[in-house]
DNA sequence: TGCTCTCGATTACGTCTGTAGTCTTAGCGA
DNA sequence: TCGCTAAGACTACAGACGTAATCGAGAGCA
């Protein structure tokens, strides 16, 4: 077994909770696919003020947990997210909507909106996505 | 001066990060309005299978962030929110709007929509919203 | 008056996170 | 061939979090 670190194999796919540093890694990768560290501090370490050593720890946990692959390339790894944007995202939103909604969406909505968070262009949207699900 | 630890004066009054469990104690205080820590004990320690010693850490804690308020009953103090309800949501959501979805409102709605994570209901719901928006 | 019970305050401690620095080693250029 | 470089691995360390146990003081009962 390569690693039984904290009783988790690698085939347990329960995704554990990437942290906020960890999600923009998450980032560079899904926008770039399959990047080396490098390539991820290219596209991060500028804007966060971070430095190498920084996204290679990040880089690190990720792999542990499952959030990203490290393949060999030569001496160093290329990485490619194991779990999609859309996954992570959608698991996120409903986290949201189930602690702070109750589990409805359009009490989430109904905030948004009083909260005045919403655009014209917004508005406008939603309602078209509405004329598409309810024809 | 009463606390100035971590260099916070109370009058500081931007708001510190509130983490899951605070949050759990903070969710029995907009629903009770005022407690003593027994009190919130009483609502969070079953679910969460918590002691009441952990119910008072959370709440100096949230007490030392300036989320609620502690004034003395007797031997004992009632503790009461500091911050709305609405304002702590709001400001949970827009993180989660901004980090997830560059900001964009209506990109987290067709999210949900597209992962069929909005009931008839909630469709219903959020159309009679927008009615009412955009008259 | 002395004991007990109950409060909040203080202290504890392991884990996770953010943010690196150091160590080891495999190539590559001189 | 030999040292330099760059990659990952390992180590570090402070602060936040989850979860409590313990301590010291006042309130009430015996």
């Amino acid at each position: 077994m390569t690693q039984s670190k904290n009783g988790k194999s690698a085939a347990n796919s329960k995704p554990e909770r990437i942290s906020d540093a960890e999600h923009a890694v998450m980032e560079a990768l899904w926008e770039g696919g399959t990047l080396s560290a490098a390539d991820v501090c290219d596209a991060v370490c500028e804007p966060r003020g971070w430095s190498l050593a920084t996204v290679k720890t990040l880089l690190s946990r990720l792999v542990s947990k499952n959030a990203i692959a490290a393949q060999p390339d030569g001496r160093r790894f290329l990485y490619s997210p194991l779990i999609a944007r859309s996954d992570y995202v959608g698991g996120e939103s409903r986290r949201l909507v189930d602690r702070l909604f109750g589990g409805s969406a359009s009490s989430l909505f109904a905030h948004l909106a009083e909260q005045e968070a919403l655009s014209e262009e917004d508005l406008a949207d939603i309602e078209a996505l509405l004329k598409e699900l309810k024809p």
